[in-house]
DNA sequence: CCGTCCCGCCAACTT
DNA sequence: AAGTTGGCGGGACGG
């Protein structure tokens, strides 16, 4: 995606390694790194490389002529040998970090060997040559190879995207670089960045955690929100037409309440104390980052010249506005535009303004998270940030988990703490049951997603397609009680899952995340999470009564797009539930007001900024086409998908109907899942197959039928596609009847004898899809008896991630990257480099694929959930859960991914 | 020639 | 004092 800038780039350059182009995607980059590493060596001493200087730089074989530095260093490192790397890790114990690096250039290739794995980069193979390669020199990397964006692909390739929440992915930079084969300052930028987006937060001393993208959302609404607050719109608008200098009223201003938000916006600082001062960082990268962010969600265009936002960013941090500064700020900038690019939030554009062609970046990232559903759901589900909910103390908790590495147990505790409130106790029940159930229902098919996706939805494919677990309510201890899967609760705040368009799930759970994620194309089952989310299409639950207002709206967005869809019912429904405990219980409670009708009005808002044409700006082709497909979108999403979508069958009741949201929305969706889409597509070729054939199920529209909730249902009303072709809806049973339908619920504890709810083998059944393909059109066997009761419905499988996922592996890291998917732990090791890790994926999302495969492996009781405790702490630690498993399955690697585990052990041995 | 941005010096900060 | 962070900008790369 995002790679798009870098692939151009790449693409561009002609020289060497062009074979990286790809590197858009996340294997190219990955290789490249890879490669990179070993020709990034060039710092290191080794500069084994000079074989690699001759080839590329050409003229100079070496570096060193850029830097002398370097030079110096290259000295030191000996030629690539495998032995060399193994030196090199011995010696990275060693107390000299420097060594560290140099060795760590030598563990480059190993770990980008890793990546090699999936990806076998030629330029890698070579690295056995021991740097004569001559290979090597080719690789020898230009510098793009080098570039910062490449690294943080391969940075972001080392983490899942949503790993499981337990799963305290501590980072070590030495680590790190060293595996990366570069400099601690250029792993600083790009933690530096990551920090801003709360991706990472620091935890100590050389040692940062991993949080991966369940905050991002989070984090972009509230970037958005302060955003809006200081009017950068405004700002962002005097400079293009101006492009002057900026009064000093909005300067100032901003300042202000730029001030007033950083607070809100530092999560890491504030959450962490050992993080450092602010001081310095006023002016940091990770300041600087958020604004640039901010500028973006600000814009109408989505669209920010380097020139305007260091501009803007000058005058807010810094008085003077020097040139010189300007310089340094828009070098600033391409370095954080560089790791935005990484993240797929962003790419590389140029917008033809009056004077002239310029540099800009364009927003891909979610944006719809707006406020809308996002907020809302949001706060509501963690309870996050502003109100003074706990979210960062829980985050403290959390990090400190994470760092401490402590034993699930606390995680999970803390975990607990947060969303319980003493309240909770059976609220959390309660909430914990609509939750399960609106995460079931929430699921949906991928095709429906696909359908809506393939379209637009795919905003936020890239978290989609990790579609790691979402964050779940903030109610983790609902979900934890019952669903200790509900990964969310290591992540409360996070959760955000981006779903594009609102799909803001904190009310949905997990699985509705997944499911949106689904929607993504990719059915993606979080190894933690104890849900699976089940790419049933069409199935759709509502918790709690519907209120009729709320169904149709629920109903109307689900038709618009997936996400909203989703979100909308689960929202709606669960929402009240869960708001209902929130307010009671937690101190989530959000504001249940905000609930969905200001969702849909923002997300109208949303759409129609989107859609609103590019201030003054010209966008560059590809630009002007993405607006196009924005601008357009509107009309035709609306009539025609929308109307699809919503068409009600005869069955129950229908429910919804489309309503104008929804065609915004789906308008929104559809612009944002083109784009999206295609990147996914590009990025997760190998999953993609998947997702294509979901795509290629997009165009089924599903139609929806309402289900009356049973007696013992609770209030859950179940909307299931009309179209739904296998599965028949049954509803026998008493109250909570099985039903066959797309998606399974099965109550918690008739899971946990369960290896796997989702079987393939249904799938195969129901779906037409192949097996392989995404089961989402399997059917499954929904038995609900103890819904009414407080077991937790869960869908899909948890314990379906087998440790055998290493077959999942096929996915490239740049899927990882992209936050496309997590593999199962399996796939974590083999996307990040693991290799030596023995597969224990903590909590990456894996592919329904991966997990029907998975699924076939039956997991033992022990695995499936294993203690109640560690179901508790999963919740966050869903991914623990899973870690667990994975443990009882023999990996030991608990939740740490391989490439964790690495730092660990580096860190710990080196520490 | 110019946009992009790597690289690493070196200062502010921590420990 | 040693180590960690990261601001900063020279200057090379690449087109």
């Amino acid at each position: 995606m995002e790679m798009n800038c870098l692939t151009l780039k790449d693409l561009i350059s002609p020289r060497q390694s062009k074979k990286e182009f790809i590197d858009d995607d996340g294997e190219s980059a990955q290789k490249e790194n890879i490669f990179d590493r070993p020709r990034m060596t060039p710092k290191t001493p080794m500069k084994i490389e000079p074989i690699d200087l001759s080839k590329q730089k050409s003229g100079t074989p070496e570096r060193s002529p850029i830097t002398p530095v370097k030079l110096t260093d290259r000295p030191l490192s000996d030629p690539w040998t495998p032995t060399a790397n193994l030196k090199m890790l011995i010696s990275a114990a060693s107390p000299d970090m420097r060594d560290r690096e140099k060795k760590k250039e030598l563990f480059r290739p190993i770990e980008n060997n890793e990546f090699g794995d999936a990806f076998p980069d030629p330029l890698q193979c070579d690295p056995t040559d021991d740097g004569t390669g001559d290979d090597y020199e080719k690789q020898r990397p230009s510098r793009k190879q080098k570039s910062l964006g490449l690294l943080c692909q391969k940075f972001l390739a080392r983490f899942p995207s949503y790993p499981l929440s337990a799963e305290k992915t501590t980072i070590s930079l030495d680590e790190v670089a060293s595996s990366l084969g570069v400099e601690r300052r250029r792993i600083y930028d790009i933690v530096n960045v990551l920090e801003s987006l709360d991706l990472v937060s620091r935890v100590a001393k050389n040692q940062y955690c991993w949080h991966g993208r369940y905050r991002l959302t989070q984090t972009l609404k509230k970037l958005q929100q302060i955003g809006e607050m200081q009017k950068y719109e405004e700002l962002m608008a005097y400079f293009q037409h101006k492009e002057l200098d900026l009064d000093g009223r909005f300067g100032e201003h901003k300042k202000e309440t730029f001030m007033d938000f950083q607070d809100r916006l530092d999560f890491s600082e504030a959450e962490y104390p050992s993080a450092s001062a602010n001081s310095r960082k006023d002016k940091s990268l990770r300041i600087m980052s958020q604004k640039f962010v901010m500028l973006f969600l600000v814009s109408k265009t989505k669209i920010v010249t380097l020139d305007i936002a260091a501009k803007i960013l000058i005058e807010e941090s810094q008085d003077s506005a020097d040139h010189s500064k300007f310089k340094t700020k828009v070098r600033r900038l391409y370095d954080i535009a560089n790791v935005l690019t990484s993240l797929a939030l962003i790419k590389k554009v140029h917008v033809t303004e009056e004077r002239g062609r310029k540099p800009a970046f364009k927003w891909i990232g979610p944006v719809e998270f707006t406020r809308n559903s996002d907020d809302v759901k949001m706060d509501i589900s963690t309870c996050v940030p502003y109100p003074a909910c706990t979210s960062r103390k829980e985050r403290l908790s959390r990090h400190a988990s994470f760092n401490t590495d402590q034993p699930s147990s606390v995680v999970k505790r803390k975990v607990s703490s947060e969303p319980s409130s003493p309240h909770k106790g059976r609220q959390d029940d309660y909430c914990s049951k609509m939750l399960k159930l609106g995460y079931a229902c929430c699921q949906k098919t991928e095709d429906e997603a696909s359908k809506c996706f393939a379209t637009g939805s795919a905003h936020n494919q890239t978290e989609v397609s990790s579609l790691s677990a979402p964050p779940v309510c903030g109610d983790s201890d609902c979900h934890l009680t019952s669903s200790p899967s509900l990964p969310s609760s290591a992540n409360p705040d996070a959760p955000n899952v981006p779903l594009p368009n609102g799909l803001n799930d904190h009310n949905l759970p997990l699985s509705a995340q997944s499911a949106s994620r689904a929607d993504a194309g990719k059915a993606t089952v979080l190894p933690n999470q104890r849900f699976v989310y089940v790419p049933s299409p069409s199935l759709y639950v509502l918790c709690g009564s519907l209120h009729e207002n709320l169904s149709r709206e629920s109903v109307l967005e689900q038709g618009n797009g997936d996400y909203k869809v989703q979100a909308s019912p689960c929202r709606a429904e669960t929402a009240e539930a869960s708001v209902k405990c929130r307010k009671q219980n937690c101190q989530r409670c959000v504001y249940p007001t905000t609930a969905p009708a200001e969702e849909e009005p923002t997300a109208k808002r949303q759409s129609l900024e989107q859609s609103d044409g590019p201030i003054s700006l010209v966008l560059s082709k590809k630009t002007s086409k993405q607006a196009d497909a924005e601008t357009s979108p509107d009309s035709n999403c609306s009539s025609t998908d929308q109307h699809r979508c919503f068409q009600l069958e005869s069955g129950s009741t229908v429910v919804a109907q489309p309503t104008r949201r929804a065609t915004a929305k789906c308008s929104e969706i559809q612009e944002h899942g083109k784009l999206f889409i295609s990147k996914d597509l590009k990025e997760n070729l190998k999953e993609n197959e998947c997702s294509s054939q979901e795509n290629g199920k997009q165009s089924f529209l599903p139609q929806y039928l309402y289900v009356q909730p049973a007696t013992g249902l609770n209030g859950i009303n179940f909307l299931f596609p009309a179209n739904h072709p296998p599965a028949p809806i049954n509803l026998s049973s008493g109250s909570m009847p099985s039903l066959n339908v797309p998606c399974m619920m099965v109550p918690s504890t008739a899971l946990a004898p369960f290896p796997l709810l989702y079987s393939p083998a249904v799938t195969s059944q129901v779906s037409t899809a192949p097996t392989g393909s995404f089961p989402n059109v399997t059917c499954m066997n929904f038995s609900m008896p103890g819904l009414t009761s407080t077991t937790p419905v869960f869908i899909g499988t948890p314990a379906v991630v087998a440790p055998n996922s290493s077959k999942l592996p096929a996915l490239d890291p740049h899927q990882q990257m992209q936050s496309a998917v997590h593999l199962n732990p399996v796939l974590g090791p083999t996307c990040t480099n693991a290799k030596t890790d023995p597969p224990v994926c903590m909590g990456h999302p894996v592919t329904l694929l991966k997990l029907q495969q998975h699924s076939s492996t039956p997991l033992t009781p022990k695995n499936m959930r294993s203690t109640p405790q560690e179901a508790f702490f999963k919740t966050p630690g869903s991914l623990e859960d899973a870690a667990l498993w994975r443990k009882n399955e023999g990996n030991q690697s608990r939740t740490a991914s391989s490439a964790q585990r690495r730092l660990e052990i580096s860190s710990s041995t080196s520490d």
